[in-house]
DNA sequence: TATAAATAGGATAAATTTATCCGAAATAAA
DNA sequence: TTTATTTCGGATAAATTTATCCTATTTATA
């Protein structure tokens, strides 16, 4: 469904947030330990979300991620995912036509398209504060 | 969503389907290029759904593939992605973890679970019959 | 200012997926 | 039986994704 990339960074995106409430700066090692990844890979995907300006990097000594405590609930999943892995899950053919159509569809269009809709809609409505609180009370949780 | 082979896979499942209510035998070679695929490769994906019974095989001269006609409308579109792809796309973790479990949730689990199963709901009860139709009609295409 | 700690980023390697090539085996037809 | 045609299967290559390593840069603090 999503790359490891993208799967890594909306696992780290979401540590970041639950840390961020109270002002607590993550460096790569303790999201890697925390959320089970590779460190320098992890590494790579923050610089990403950091150019997407969806997280906040603070270099140098005592540095780390961060996430304004103010955007945390106005983070959508599908910022995240559209940062790492782009908008092909959005618009792709799901049986890999050049391009989706509604004009020029392949077989399973129809359904598909339905499928991808609704996974649109829950990545645009689901944020990054829902998901920290989930994990900060113990619901849910990043690893293994 | 699926895999290059796996798209190449159903796709030419369907064009198959097609031909077989005809009763004509395919070549890799004519399928490839009615789907637009890389030959070898298609091949090998062929083969991968003859030893699955999903397709059948005529070696030799006027040799091709071919679905039995009366099975057609019963093989799923799920047959062929769990052939090709495994079953991950069913019980995998959208967040890659080692286990999706209800005692042991990511963060998007709930979520992500009522999508994954209409995806696979759908994936059960499309059968190639019904896609072969909407290409023979004209209604939908293979390529491009 | 010097030092230590931390992110940034380039180069590279490993693993996986995608794709190609070629000879072996099978089979219909001449 | 020979030939032509076609699938089968192993080996290999190319491309992409995933992962690691090392150095430069930044910055707080002593
Ligand atoms: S054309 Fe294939 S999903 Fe739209
Ligand atoms: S645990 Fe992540 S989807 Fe079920």
């Amino acid at each position: 469904m999503f790359s490891k990339a993208c799967e890594y960074g909306i696992r780290a995106s979401i540590f970041i947030a639950k840390n961020s409430f109270e002002g607590k700066l993550v460096s790569p090692k303790e999201i890697s330990e925390e959320i089970n990844s590779p460190k320098a890979f992890t590494a790579k995907i923050l610089q990403a979300l950091v150019r997407n300006d969806l997280i906040k990097s603070v270099k140098g000594a005592h540095g780390g991620f961060v996430i304004d405590k103010d955007a945390i609930a106005t983070i959508k999943l599908t910022q995240i995912v559209e940062a790492i892995d782009g908008d092909k899950i959005y618009s792709g053919c799901g049986l890999g036509l050049e391009i989706c159509d509604e004009n020029h569809p392949c077989p399973v269009h129809d359904k598909f398209k339905v499928i991808r809709d609704e996974l649109k809609h829950m990545l645009e409505t689901t944020n990054l504060e829902e998901l920290a609180l989930g994990i900060k009370s113990g619901a849910s949780f990043l690893k293994i």
